[in-house]
DNA sequence: AGAAGTTTAGCATTCGAATGCAACAATTGA
DNA sequence: TCAATTGTTGCATTCGAATGCTAAACTTCT
């Protein structure tokens, strides 16, 4: 084993120098209190020694070291962002990215693919003392206990919990769901069929119980429910045990646009089906491609802007002061006409 | 005002407590070097106080701070992943992400839209002290530099530079578009032309520049080439710009699979054309909505997860040992033979 | 049992910036 | 002009874990 010190202190071609505070301060012969004090916004510090502080800075290159800021404020400016891995709009990450390092927060990324994943995640984010955590997952309230015990704010997108008190941001899934349905029986379908995503994935639960519920309210019952994973395979598998059922439905609910982009794909290039002629998709989420000319769904776009920024207001409304009350934060969806089903005529 | 949980509201004044080694360490009645060692992979503790560690930690529930051990060892385990909002795979970001996590790397997303957001970003990243950069972006040769001296391990995705040497695993784009190439005009295609992705992206360069190269030898002179931005509208708009030109053409060569998407679409639900019979188009990605069914696009499919791979390998040895010598690892793609194109019968 | 070698434990120092405090300078008011 | 006020500055300490070094404890071997 080679000793690390002596060989790189006597190879010493181009080495990199770590620049300080204090070597910032030596060369604009101030202290290091006042360098520190010039990257601190409130703090006072004359014309002069900023003029000098500047020029030194420049000249060194300068940055302060976050690692040391935030070991001493015990608060970096880290932002933990955990997702799953399927189901979730992938343009969220990237918008709630890009806002969150508008307002000088960075982004620490974890994608979980299964939820039992979440005790590191947990672990990690608490050891680099995040400033606060946005989920868009479900974590298991000992985790959510865990965070608000720490004082770590914690936002949660599209997920809301009955036992704990957090803070959340959402699209309203029950009134997109009963919008839908109602559109659909407006439109005269009466068999109705709803693909479910994953059985574990509340988002999914959520939107399939609302659609069934409206339903019955309107007397009817759906003709069967699917259980797919949130995928494109998961739709085209749903569609065509769909169509290899006893009575094929005219419309289907899909729990989210995924879903429906692989529902339709099968009927059309599998099954040799019209959209919305022979059936009516619809999906749920309002994502780029169900948008496309080729699927034209009809949908509930959710607000992905507005939740984002709400999320991060709540987020850092919560790092200024942790004793904040939780709040939730409801948004409507947005019904999207498209042509993926038959409606009725407005 | 809002009901608080009985958890909460019992404790009136409920602190965060961060536990330290330090107590840990009185808590097992050991020194604070010694909860050290314990956590440090390598050292010697024997079993009597690995035990007794042990136990504290899990009454205290300690975890090591992340941010303290890195101001100390002046390495975090922080790998900076910096991706284009545009035109990357977001399905990479992704598995980067899992890869990192897996082998203990947390990941520090940066989203840019332009490239002068650059510079944000290597302050930001070289503030955190992080331990290695994943660059699916072009940087300016004098942040590669930069990074270099300050000894932060580099390794670009589908980026390569004359200038200066840099670690780089990519897809043989040239090489990816000469198949493309050579089976349009094996099929008899004639008429071709190109929908280029932005100017100032490298990647979109190098792919039109290989396929015109590719086709001036066989003889065929592009019929046009339409610049566009890497979106589904651009591609839609390419699309129409190319139906209104003089001269149709039978095939189109579209810098990625976005592009290709928003032909297709724009060709059959704006302009009526049947594709492949009225028109052959192309793609460069292997994104997922380019096989879904209703493209089933003819591409050049990018082996994403050896990319993965073999950038953290190289990223890692990096970490390991700075001082060793750049490497470029090249890959081939894989032709996609779908429907979006009129090809030769093999 | 004693010498020689090997672990293991603890002390003290280190990383780099932030901040309370006290000293000092500059400004204001009388 | 001097005192009171306000604004700046530097010193010394702090955050929490890692590590070189020395001393102590344990092995191993003769």
């Amino acid at each position: 084993m080679a000793r690390r010190s002596t060989q790189a202190a006597s190879e010493g071609t181009d080495k990199a120098k770590p620049v300080t505070s204090y070597d910032v301060a030596r060369e604009a012969g101030v202290s290091q209190s006042a360098v520190s004090r010039y990257f601190t916004p409130g703090a006072s510090v004359s014309a002069r020694t900023r003029a000098k502080i500047l020029k030194a800075v420049n000249k060194l290159g300068y940055q302060p070291n976050a690692i040391a800021r935030s070991l001493i404020t015990r608060r970096s400016s880290l932002v933990a962002v955990v997702v799953a891995n399927l189901g979730f709009n992938p343009e969220f990450t990237s918008i709630l990215g890009q806002s969150l390092s508008a307002r000088g927060l960075n982004t620490l990324l974890f994608t979980l693919d299964h939820e039992s994943d979440a005790d590191h995640v947990i672990d990690q984010l608490w050891q680099y003392r995040v400033a606060g955590v946005v989920a868009a997952v479900t974590l298991p309230p000992r985790h959510v206990d865990m965070l608000s015990q720490r004082e770590i704010p914690l936002v949660f997108v599209n997920r809301a919990y009955e036992e704990v008190p957090v803070n959340s941001v959402s699209c309203d899934q029950s009134e997109g769901e009963r919008w839908l349905v109602d559109e659909l029986c407006a439109a005269g379908h009466r068999r109705i069929a709803i693909v479910s995503g994953p059985e574990d994935s509340p988002v999914s639960r959520q939107r399939v119980s609302s659609a069934a519920e409206r339903l019955a309210n309107a007397g009817v019952k759906p003709v069967e429910i699917v259980v797919a994973d949130f995928t494109y395979q998961g739709g085209r598998e749903a569609m065509r045990k769909l169509a290899a059922g006893p009575a094929r439905p005219d419309a289907i609910i899909c729990a989210n646009d995924m879903l429906a982009i692989g529902c339709m794909d099968e009927a059309r290039h599998a099954l040799g089906l019209r959209i919305p002629e022979d059936i009516s998709i619809v999906g749920f989420d309002g994502s780029a491609p169900g948008q496309w000319a080729s699927y034209d769904l009809v949908t509930i776009r959710q607000p992905t802007n507005l939740m984002v920024d709400a999320a991060i207001d709540m987020l850092m409304a919560r790092i200024d002061d942790p004793q904040l009350i939780t709040e939730k934060r409801v948004f409507s969806g947005e019904l999207v006409r498209g042509a993926s089903a038959r409606l009725a005529d407005t």
